[in-house]
DNA sequence: GTTCCTGCAAAAGCTTTGCAGAAGA
DNA sequence: TCTTCTGCAAAGCTTTTGCAGGAAC
């Protein structure tokens, strides 16, 4: 996506495009690494000898009310940031750490307890061993 | 669950029941209201005078690495613990805040990327309004 | 010109660490 | 008795707040 193209989009939703949202926006959407704040601060950083710190905090507020991005919890209780506001899944290996996007196609039966529920949105996370870590612990024994 | 039980399954799982361990699990299990640590620590301080928050956050450790609770995220950045630990549903009223359980029957169909992948464990999260916040709503247009 | 955003510094809040004394096995 | 845990204090982070100058419109 284009630099453009981000600022449409952020002017859409009514957020102001300024250089750093954008940037911040644009490392989100380039880097599906599921950054945490600080990585994201020390990508960009060198490139803006004044980017701060609080800019970072500021925007990912402003992009997640937007629903432009999500926070995710993959691991203890460190928060990090996904700038694909897609229903997709999220698979999490417990050897590597490695995050791995998925599609899916879910059919979800919820019991009586959501009837008159409205659901806006949805995340379904799974977690294990990751194709390459499987196969590497099935040698180990 | 009794204190012997909480105590018993403590043991199992080679955590040695001490009395701060089993009332943080009790709370947790008496309370599925997914409460912080802070939540856990000004709940179980009145009770104990010299109950630390250091000991909350080991004891949410130990048992977050036993599996025996969960941590979960569910709005904004801010990390919960839910003392049930056995596969169910979290549905995330963002009028009320309130978070509800709920069972399920998930038939997921995840993509060829996911071909070789050991999954030991899964999260659904739904986001929208509850029943009673989706009746105010509609009242209000 | 007006509004809103950035980024510095400082404050506030959260989480971890070190360690002496206490509790559990 | 020996090991492990608790809880205080302090350190180390993370995140928020206030506000003057700057960028966007």
């Amino acid at each position: 996506m284009s630099i453009e193209q981000i600022a449409g989009r952020l002017k859409i939703h009514d957020i102001r495009p300024t250089q750093q949202r954008i940037k911040v926006y644009e490392y989100l959407l380039k880097h599906p690494t599921h950054p945490s704040v600080d990585t994201i601060y020390t990508a960009l950083s060198p490139e803006y000898p004044t980017f701060s710190k609080t800019t970072v905090y500021n925007t990912l507020d402003v992009l997640l009310k937007a629903g432009l991005i999500r926070a995710v919890l993959l691991s203890g209780n460190e928060v990090r940031y996904d700038g694909n506001a897609n229903e997709h899944g999220h698979f999490f290996c417990r050897r590597c750490s490695e995050v791995y996007d998925f599609e899916y196609v879910l059919g979800v039966t919820a019991s009586e307890e959501l009837e008159g529920f409205q659901t806006e949105r949805r995340d379904l996370y799974q977690f294990g061993l990751c194709r390459t870590c499987a196969k590497e612990e099935e040698k180990a024994i």
